[in-house]
DNA sequence: GTATCTGCAAAAGATTTGCAGCAAG
DNA sequence: CTTGCTGCAAATCTTTTGCAGATAC
């Protein structure tokens, strides 16, 4: 399946790429190209840098979505799923939770008609105070 | 304006920091740390590290606020402003407009009510492909 | 005066690139 | 076999940090 989608795409079929799609199609959540990179390397001798050309090609190839997330780092997803997934952040303890449903469709559309532009994608995460970090914070500016 | 700002925030009140609040007050739109820095150079002496360490702190004391971009760039831009607002890029030529209205309010609210997390922010950037350059473009995929 | 700010240069962290060797079609 | 893929190391880009000197209050 992971090799159908690279054929259609004009891309070669190699072993890093697939496993770099299946590891994605197992995630339950984005993940960042250091937790994909540290993922693949478990299954197959690969690099950093092929782990981060890897990614660039499939995001470019429409396979994968990328959000460039609030800490400098991005995260990857499937492109395949029937919708995509955003991501809630703690800034205290680093915990990520997953919204799954994006609210931005149908703004999209009207940003078009009101710009012109052709609106090809979003970035959105946000970033909180997880319940247990609330427990624990004596300060509750 | 600017100096009753920092001083109720509790920070000293010094050239720079007024300047650097004084250029995010006269911006249309939210700007980078870099476009920032070349705003203020032409005003007083400053170094990269002072721009970087104001925004931070400004940003700390809830005066601005601070998106992380698309392509790794933070933008800032004045809290202060009755409603803040978020950017569309074109991925070709790297022209910049403004969405004046955030539509993630009443987002947030359920965000809060569904996963407990206290909300403090969100990221939100658009990317798409302006009119000039569609027109410009051969290819459409 | 003293705690806080600032410039400079050097460090850090994520990502990209050059190049020589390897592998898919 | 030829074009595209990969690992390694070095480069790049944005942002952060250490430290000695300057400034606000």
């Amino acid at each position: 399946m992971t090799s159908k989608l690279l054929q259609s795409s004009g891309l070669r079929c190699t072993r890093r790429r697939k496993l770099v799609l299946d590891i994605l199609a197992h995630a339950k959540i984005p993940m960042t190209a250091e937790e994909i990179h540290a993922e693949a390397v478990k299954t197959e001798k690969i690099g950093f840098s092929t782990t981060y050309r890897l990614l660039a090609q499939l995001t470019e190839h429409r396979l994968l979505l990328k959000n460039d997330g609030c800490n400098g780092r991005a995260y990857y997803q499937l492109a395949t799923a029937p919708s995509h997934m955003h991501t809630l952040h703690c800034i205290l303890c680093g915990d990520v939770v997953s919204i799954d449903h994006c609210p931005l469709a149908a703004l999209e559309t009207r940003l078009a008609a009101e710009t012109g532009y052709r609106i090809t994608g979003h970035n959105l995460t946000f970033q909180g105070i997880c319940p247990n970090c609330q427990k624990l914070s004596i300060c509750d500016s």
